[in-house]
DNA sequence: GTAGGTGCAAAGCTTTTGCAGCGGG
DNA sequence: CCCGCTGCAAAAGCTTTGCACCTAC
């Protein structure tokens, strides 16, 4: 595959892909074709991910090249001790995976319906989870909100 | 923690086992020993349990019966179904269950190093989350917040 | 050349499903 | 009596681990 496949317009903003392989080289890792693929493709997506959509879309997408799920899940380990993507748990035992960005930081709707996961900024509820940190006796490194219901589409059906 | 005591104080509100047995009665299910004591359970829990803990006391513990696993997620789906109990999930593919009881609305901390879960209350967090959903364009029935870091004596340590 | 990255396959985990038997109404 | 609740065991996910090969450095 070309060597910058994907055209990515960084207006000011450092991209994400570009901060995580820093971390990681910084972090005595080597590169990789398949971790390269994988954060790649992270950078490209606005949403939450779950594992099997990486393998697909790894193997049937355009910058497409197949990686292992062994590899996929090895990485995202990886990335998520560096911190660099965040885990959201939607329930089922599916997990999915997106990159950490530092700008636009969002919460999960999760239609019960059609499994549709929605992003939503919020920053009053930002405001009273970082006050509830304050006042608790935990350190509170992550936090995840996730509301469960019904999207426009299904509540309408 | 506040001692609140856990006894079956029916001074003004009717207890959760009871209402559950009522409206598992409406639905048209039958009585049976599983299920008796799974409710009895989860009545007298503080916080959410996983399957395995709830296996695992009732099994072991003092009202012991043992209740085979198949059973303990067919009754668990079963409530959840009716909105008797709430599944909150953790994290590493793991649910936790927990009465849904009218007063006393949670949610959950999670010490990612010794997964031990507290709960903690917070009407500020509410309040942002009900207006919130008045908001979106989605609705909402349920909403979960998780916070994950260390607890007190794993951040010490 | 060496240490680490990757793929394949098999195991591990929680959770779900099928079927035979017990028990409530 | 009949229907549904239970238990046992086997299966079905998603995820992790072991091992051999390949690649970056």
């Amino acid at each position: 595959m070309g060597p910058i496949a994907h055209g990515h317009d960084h207006g000011g903003a450092e991209c994400w892909a570009e901060r995580a392989t820093e971390t990681l080289a910084t972090a005595g890792y080597r590169r990789g074709g398949a971790r390269a693929a994988l954060i790649s493709l992270l950078d490209d997506q606005r949403c939450a991910l779950s594992a099997a959509e990486i393998e697909d879309t790894l193997r049937d997408g355009d910058g497409g090249r197949p990686v292992a799920r062994a590899s996929i899940y090895r990485i995202l380990e990886e990335l998520e001790a560096l911190k660099l993507i965040t885990r959201v748990e939607v329930g089922q035992g599916l997990a999915r995976f997106e990159a950490a960005r530092t700008e636009g930081h969002h919460h999960h709707m999760v239609c019960d319906a059609c499994g549709q996961v929605i992003p939503f900024e919020d920053p009053d509820l930002e405001r009273a989870i970082q006050q509830l940190a304050r006042r608790v006796e935990f350190t509170v490194a992550e936090h995840d909100v996730v509301l469960h219901g019904a999207c426009a589409a299904c509540a309408a059906s």
